[in-house]
DNA sequence: AACAGATAGTTGCATTTGCAAATAAATGAG
DNA sequence: CTCATTTATTTGCAAATGCAACTATCTGTT
């Protein structure tokens, strides 16, 4: 393995201060609109993208990127607010979905337009087609040499779509 | 401004997955091999590229991504180690610089080699040299839109960085 | 000189998060 | 069938972090 050199120590360091400064800007962009945090909108699409707007919770903790106990007391917060319900799976008793309602569905539609805007404007909008596509494929690459470090199957949906580009 | 497409959505989630996974990996293999925490390397790091070794408070908080408070507690936590001593500004009273000492310097020395390799292994063995450029071009570029966002000075040496790319 | 306003740092407080332990349920080996 | 193991979720607890309020200091205006 090649010695890490200032070429890829300046591009981690770029990519360290871009998600800090994307995400508080837009985290801050968001509340301040009185709209959903992050957080909550990545849940309440993630499901919106599923089959019956549902996943259990153990899938939509690796989903939304957090830890079980993460994601049980996010989820708890969706709950109280009417956005999420939590409902028995018959097929085994151990796993509980998180199922989109009505009220989660109308509220990430809302925060919709804002959220997409701040998207293209802070961060889509500084690529080309060709960058994003690039970057796309090296990013994924970067998440499952991580995933795989950790010892975690390589079953995780990013690393075969990564092997596909 | 162009709608948010499909391959910019994608390279943004992408992005947030890879962020997440790799800090989260290379966390968990510092804390296991009894090095530092990331967090603790990188303002290690960055008082060593300075002149004297030292940085007042608000300067090192912009470099290391982290509020005000967040940088005192962080200091305080590494003062207590022995690995930074705050020491007060003649010229201006209010200002103190937090200044690396020998043993954080040795701190940060030893944990460089696993650092680096992670670094290496995760992030840039993924792409070629070419591709870290531009991802850095994109990420400054990314960074600087945010900061413009929040309304903050243009004068963060990101933001002139990327204007060189 | 005096005061309004900006700036540096710290502290109180609330929020978010993860790890480890606890609980409950499924699975597999013998 | 039974017991050990694995899996899904929750809970206790501690760590990290940001915001707003506070103190101290500096700067510029009158």
């Amino acid at each position: 393995m090649p010695e890490l050199d200032d070429t890829r120590r300046e591009a981690y360091r770029a990519f360290l201060a871009a998600h800090s400064r994307l995400t508080t800007a837009m985290d801050k962009a968001l509340t301040e609109s009185g709209l959903l945090p992050l957080t909550w909108y990545d849940v309440l699409v993630t499901l919106e993208y599923q089959e019956g707007h549902q996943l259990r919770l153990s899938d939509l903790a690796d989903k939304v990127l957090l830890s079980k106990s993460g994601l049980t007391r996010l989820v708890d917060r969706l709950v109280e607010q009417g956005y999420v319900e939590r409902v028995a799976c018959p097929k085994d008793r151990r796993s509980i979905y998180a199922v989109l309602t009505y009220e989660g569905q109308k509220a990430r539609e809302d925060a919709w337009p804002t959220y997409s805007r701040l998207i293209q404007g802070l961060f889509g909008g500084q690529m080309t087609d060709g960058e994003a596509k690039l970057l796309t494929r090296v990013m994924l690459a970067s998440a499952c040499a991580a995933e795989a470090y950790m010892g975690r199957p390589h079953t995780i949906e990013e690393c075969a779509r990564a092997e596909e580009l």
